[in-house]
RNA sequence: GCGGAUGUGGUGAAAUUGGUAUACACGCCAGACUUAGGAUCUGGUGCCGCAAGGCGUGGAGGUUCAAGUCCUCUCAUCCGCACCA
């Protein structure tokens, strides 16, 4: 019978579809596997990159079906966010009747793969049900002050008119449409995340084998913890009357105590309070007013490439050797890292030294090199031995730093203090495509929460999409309520959600059954049995968004008592990327491959096995239009051949002893491939491989004609290949085994067992024959029959040494 | 600058973790069947060499009977972070 990919493809969709046949049961006592692929935004069709993604978690969540696990594999669509929006101000449509229609289309799109999800657990995060569980966690986490609204200096794209995380400003541009940002001063809603940055850091440990070294490295650094001393630097007299003593001193932070002495200025950054209360009292002429605030409009690309500074004509006194130190603002200083101030060390930083250059002003070493050898025109920042220093002169300028944080400490003139770069989560959008956060402003209450019994609030159909503002700020009885304390008029807060809260929590909600799903977001019992996730599976760029939100999110519901434990996901797998030409496939270079139209010529099982078979998961995929017809042709001879098999409901039996060479090759061949796989399952995950032992199997098995062989054959390899090639597989499965096979495979030991070895023979460990000989053989037969072979090169030399490695080869060490 | 990877045939890639380098596939070459082949099947294919043989895992050293694998140095490419004090 003719290979045809359509009529099979759909005889098994339809299949599976009507026997519900990748729904997960609810008897808890089964062992569980929790496969998960990173939802996709509906943003209109499948790319590439989502065929890979779902088609490796395919691949696993069909394995543990087979092994007999309970699987949850669900499928799910990150709904709302900018893109909806966009597109609906543009067609002048609506943001839901897009989202609506995309998650239509591609939810086809991978039914018509062959994906095995639970369809009864598919949602989507702008569904108003998910909405309402998700407000309902907003108020309780504003309730344990793990969420607060305060004012302050924001990340803002002019483009998507919103507001920013700094997760999501990619080298100073919007990650999403490469704008660059600009800073805003604005109200926002802040998840505190800060709180749990050493929680976050720490734990980081448990996942190490677990998830990518690049992940977590990822993360470590951008939590950024670092260590070192706070302290105060104080005005002299005269700045204190210039400044008529409303600020006597400011904070300062350094990493490196131990090159106080060769403090020789400080420096503000330009947003600095005291920079601000000198511009409002008019302290500084106009002409460095307008370089301060030059400085601060510019933006952060542009700002790094040129170190500029005004002096503020103040002083302070340095904590140690009480001389003077001017004051200065630095386009360098960074206002929301540390206090915003820095003390500089031109001798010992690169940037002060830089700075210093420029500006013509003091530099003083305080530490030499210990071979005393320094280089001239540049900051020595290596260790080295303390000078000048004082008390410390002569200590090592590492271990000098304990010392020099304790001396602060027992003078109470600063403290070891611990800074890092991550910042709280700021989740506020001012746009209308997102969920609604629950909270009203009321003239008499000021901020209050909405009644958990009023939620979902929902975002009103009939909004306006004009581009320009958020169109729910526009909507007047959307914006107009009442206080949900005093019962007064009061305005709804308009700001939505960040999407990257929705899939903070998405993995939690593909727990809750098709009983419960209605009135609770998840029960107790459910997450426990399901969670964590046994395999994720998703991209590398949201090494620190999505991962890390994530984590953050299951650390706020267990200290809610929401569950119990401590990381969501269990194992990642990062998928590379696919590329078409050496780039990667993207609709601006013109290089897309549409998975439909792979479909349409080839079927899904061709696009599947391709994909699993030209790399590595973890490597990118070179997209390869004869490597794809390559694995059609396999597919079709793997169709074909089965012709070969003799019906049965079982494995059939085989003795052994009585097979031809060929036979028992075969046989061999098929049993490795079998091995491979679970060993690929289990551990490796490079399919790649096991596809090829399936494939040099289907070659032995070609070299010989026993329908026995054949038969074990095809029941092993068939089941091997089903989570790769379902539709294929199954149809074979069918007609020959009943679909008996799809079920564990006993490894058979005794095919291993073989009559003879072929061993290499190595002189000097250089290849030079090959001997055949039977596998009992002793080692002195076998070092004999090694030497006989190789005897030309034996000829008037010494043996020093014979070495043989059991099944591998033999090694002869000679002299001369 | 800091951090993380990766370098193996013409190409995508293997190598049971120190034991016959290049499995499997693509491509290419030859043959068979064909009116025909962008179908199918069979065989060949690391490089140099007529051959014997030599050389080969980015490069240079080292450890070892034995190194793609371990160690030292070095080069190249990719990715992430980046004035974080």
């Amino acid at each position: 019978m003719e290979y045809s990919s359509k009529k099979i493809e759909k005889k098994w969709q339809e299949y599976w579809k009507k026997n519900n046949s990748f729904e997960p049961s609810e008897d808890f006592t089964k062992e569980k596997k929790y496969i998960l692929s990173m939802f996709p935004f509906p943003s209109g069709r499948l790319h590439m990159g989502h065929v890979r993604n779902y088609s490796i978690s395919d691949a696993f969540a069909r394995y543990y079906r087979q092994q007999n696990f309970n699987v949850l594999h669900p499928i799910g669509f990150d709904s709302f966010g900018m893109p909806a929006e966009n597109a609906a101000i543009k067609n002048d449509s609506h943001p839901k009747g897009w989202t609506y229609d995309n998650i239509e289309y591609m939810k086809n799109e991978f039914y018509s793969l062959g994906f095995s999800f639970s369809r009864e657990r598919e949602m989507a995060t702008s569904d108003e049900l998910y909405t309402k569980f998700e407000q309902a966690f907003i108020i309780d986490m504003y309730e344990k002050d793990l969420l607060y609204r305060e004012k302050g200096l924001l990340n803002w794209c002019p483009h998507d008119q919103t507001v920013l995380a700094n997760e999501q400003v990619i080298d100073g541009c919007c990650w999403r449409c490469n704008t660059p940002i600009v800073k805003k001063d604005m109200n926002q809603y802040y998840f505190r995340i800060t709180k749990y940055a050493d929680e976050l850091l720490d734990s980081l440990k448990t996942l190490e084998g677990a998830w990518p070294k690049q992940v977590l490295t990822m993360q470590d650094n951008w939590i950024g913890k670092s260590n070192g001393l706070a302290f105060d630097l104080f005005f002299d007299e005269s700045s204190k009357e210039k400044l008529n003593s409303n600020f006597e001193s400011f904070d300062v932070f350094t990493t490196r105590p131990d090159t106080i002495y060769g403090v020789s200025y400080t420096a503000l950054a330009p947003e600095h309070a005291i920079v601000t209360y000198m511009i409002e009292n008019k302290l500084l002429s106009e002409d460095i007013i307008t370089q301060i605030k030059a400085m601060k409009t510019t933006s952060s690309i542009q700002r790094q490439k040129e170190k500029l500074g005004v002096s503020l004509g103040l002083n302070v006194i340095h904590p140690l050797t009480k001389k003077s130190i001017p004051v200065w603002i630095a386009n360098f200083v960074l206002m929301d890292y540390g206090s915003g101030a820095v003390m500089a060390v031109p001798a010992h930083d690169d940037r002060d030294y830089d700075f210093a250059k420029k500006y013509d002003l003091n530099i003083y070493a305080v530490i030499k090199a210990f071979n005393d050898v320094a280089e001239v025109g540049k900051a020595y920042t290596e260790v080295g031995e303390l000078f000048n220093s004082g008390e410390f002169d002569g200590m090592n300028s590492k271990k000098s730093q304990y010392n020099i944080i304790k001396f602060f400490e027992e003078n109470k003139i600063g403290k070891k203090t611990t800074n890092y770069k991550l910042k709280d989560w700021g989740v506020s959008r001012q746009r209308y495509w997102g969920a609604p956060i629950p909270f009203i402003h009321c003239e008499d209450c000021s901020l209050v929460m909405e009644k958990k019994e009023n939620l979902p609030i929902t975002l009103p159909q009939d909004a306006e999409f004009t581009g320009e503002g958020n169109p729910l700020d526009n909507h007047l009885t959307f914006k107009h309520c009442k206080c949900s304390k005093c019962g007064k008029d009061a305005i709804r807060e308009t700001d939505t959600m960040d999407t990257f809260v929705q899939s903070s929590w998405y993995f939690l909600r593909f727990c809750a059954s098709k009983e419960n799903m209605q009135k609770e977001a998840f029960s107790q019992e459910q997450i426990k049995y399901w969670m964590g996730v046994d395999q994720y599976i998703g991209g590398i760029e949201h090494a620190v968004l999505h991962l890390l939100y994530a984590r953050f999110f299951t650390k706020i519901f267990r200290d809610l008592g929401y569950l119990k434990f401590d990381e969501p996901f269990d194992n990642l797998l990062t998928q590379g990327m696919v590329l078409k030409d050496g780039a990667k496939m993207s609709k601006s270079k013109g290089n897309t491959v549409d998975p439909d139209a792979i479909i349409e010529k080839y079927g899904a099982d061709t696009a599947r096995l391709f994909i699993l078979f030209a790399a590595p998961p973890t490597q990118e995929l070179e997209w390869n239009d004869s490597g794809v017809e390559g694995s059609y042709k396999f597919i079709k001879r793997f169709f074909d051949r089965s012709s070969n098999i003799i019906a049965s409901d079982t494995i059939p039996k085989i003795k052994h002893d009585e097979l031809s060479k060929e036979e028992k090759f075969a046989r061999k061949k098929v049993y490795e491939a079998l091995v491979r796989a679970n060993d690929v399952f289990r551990e490796k995950h490079t399919f790649n491989t096991m596809i090829a032992g399936v494939m040099e199997a289907m070659n032995a098995l070609n070299s010989q004609n026993n329908s026995d062989v054949w038969s074990e054959g095809y029941w092993i390899l068939t089941s091997i290949m089903e989570p790769v090639i379902p539709h294929t597989a199954s149809e074979i499965s069918e007609k020959y085994f009943s679909l008996n096979n799809l079920n564990p495979q006993i490894v058979l030991q005794e095919v291993f067992v073989e009559d003879s070895v072929t061993l290499g023979v190595s002189i000097n460990g250089k290849r030079r024959a090959e001997i055949e000989i039977a596998s009992d053989a002793s080692k002195d037969e076998i070092i004999r029959f090694a030497k006989e072979k190789a005897a030309k090169w034996l000829d008037n030399k010494e043996i020093v040494k014979e070495i043989l490695v059991p099944k591998k080869l033999v090694n002869i060490v000679v002299k001369n």
